[in-house]
DNA sequence: TTGTAAGCGTTATCAA
DNA sequence: TTGATAACGCTTACAA
């Protein structure tokens, strides 16, 4: 009837603003497209609506933000891949506003996660190279996000040794560009000289950088090096070779993120989420070439 | 000093809410990342709030959305690649709030736009090619985005025109699905049987869809055939081949986008901006092999 | 200069 | 049931 009443004087009154409070690191980064889809179609479909803020990757822009958010009465947080970590806890039991991490576990008592299992991730991912027979398997990484770097890494270092193969330090390189697909182009030579005949990869990204290195050494992905990446990014299928990858169920993630909100809105318990990957096998891994 | 005011009341009395709300089709969409960034970091650097929502390209869904960004007093609206477009005008006359479009012009006295030169666009693309000394050049659109879909081959077959070519009707074809990839690999074969030496693309997706198709047949790009895109979205230059494509300056669009709304509501007089592309050679394009 | 009161657009409470 | 009224947390205009 030509009138629509002000959320914001609702809001004043019942104290509720039905908004959440979203930032990530970057929206142009292809890993949280989906989460971001995965949070504003479950928050639209309950009727709220989402601030959406880009950290690039600076903690402190990253608390400016959340206290934004909190000038502006959100009812609760999500961070993606959050720089900041578990030092909320101590700086939001004063804010008492609801937040949740992805892909970042911090234990405090007010601050929850959801993320993907990247040890286990890296594991299928390292299985399914020794499995077609590479006994050198090199891993390169990402310096600028030390938590999940350990754990893929871990993971990579853990099923190699399962397999009983002896981890060579030079088979690992852990370039800290702010660049993945650099990183990717970076990392390939010390391995190469290292003498591994797979590379496992921090993210897609960087196993694009890989492939991009390989391809002006003149290096044929797979026949003479296999390369796994990670994320399944939209883009990974449609290089060349399509990559093999972990895929991390981000757009699950992204609503695993908004119901761990909404129950803790509701005040019903939660608990912190750990969501499976898998592997999803492509064109750029095959068994490694006989050599002499 | 461990308080926060409310901007909710603030807003209440002020009677604005320093808040915009951006709506996208999909933030999935690559072309759109770098629009909400421009948008965004211009935003946040003038301390306003994006709310951000997706409309699935669906028009009763975006107006919805908007509707609801009106509902939370937000002191102004940006769409990206509206399907409701001069709709608007009508609509919205009564809810007084500024808006703006991206990439769809129109011309209601309520709304404004920021788009990019599709047809000027197009027609880079086409010199190129023809300069490259291709006769029989294809084109291949996007069914469900009729305006832009519309300037771009308008531009191809202009420029062809005015190269003293006489454009064979088989040498386009617009396929609709929703998958712009798709799209690509569709089209390339009735162009093919029409003969056509190079295919210029609605998008970088597209180009992407044609060059998969390629590779299938064994056609060698740009040996055999040559392809442009237009977007200028990351993947293209990692593609193989990189993708020779049509830049469109997206953050500088949505900065644009969000400096119309600011003159907007300062009352200060704006007029709708049109932002000239740019041609990126790369790899996919070369001279035409010469046959018999 | 400092303080007090009215009002912003709703919901909620409490009489009638 | 209906209808008036206080309160929500601020800004601002005006009085002291």
């Amino acid at each position: 009837m030509g009138y629509t009443p002000s959320a914001v004087a609702q809001s004043l009154v019942t104290r509720q603003t039905r908004t959440i409070g979203l930032v990530v690191t970057s929206i142009s980064d292809p890993f949280v497209d989906r989460i971001v889809d995965g949070v504003e179609g479950l928050a639209t479909e309950a009727g709220y609506s989402v601030f959406l803020c880009s950290s690039h990757a600076d903690p402190d822009r990253e608390m400016e933000i959340v206290e934004t958010f909190h000038r502006r009465r959100v009812d609760g947080v999500i961070v993606v891949a959050s720089r900041v970590g578990r030092l909320y806890g101590d700086h939001l039991e004063r804010l008492r506003v609801p937040i949740v991490l992805v892909n970042n576990q911090a234990d405090s008592d007010y601050v929850y996660s959801v993320s993907a299992d990247d040890e286990a991730g890296a594991r299928l991912a390292v299985r399914h190279l020794v499995e077609l027979g590479h006994q050198r398997v090199g891993y390169i990484g990402c310096g600028l996000r030390p938590p999940s770097n350990r754990r893929r890494q871990a993971g990579w270092q853990a099923e190699l040794e399962q397999a009983g193969i002896t981890v060579d330090p030079d088979w690992s390189t852990v370039p800290d560009t702010m660049d993945d697909i650099k990183n990717g182009r970076l990392g390939l030579g010390p391995l190469l000289d290292a003498g591994v005949t797979a590379v496992f990869c921090y993210n897609d990204r960087t196993a694009v950088g890989v492939l991009l290195a390989a391809r002006e050494r003149d290096i044929h992905v797979p026949g003479e090096l296999s390369v796994v990446g990670f994320d399944n990014i939209a883009p990974s299928w449609y290089v060349a070779p399509a990559l093999t990858t972990v895929h991390q169920p981000r757009l699950k993630m992204g609503n695993r993120a908004m119901q761990i909100l909404f129950d803790l809105l509701a005040e019903r318990p939660v608990a912190d989420a750990l969501l499976p990957c898998r592997l999803v096998v492509r064109e750029s891994t095959s068994a490694p070439i006989e050599n002499e």
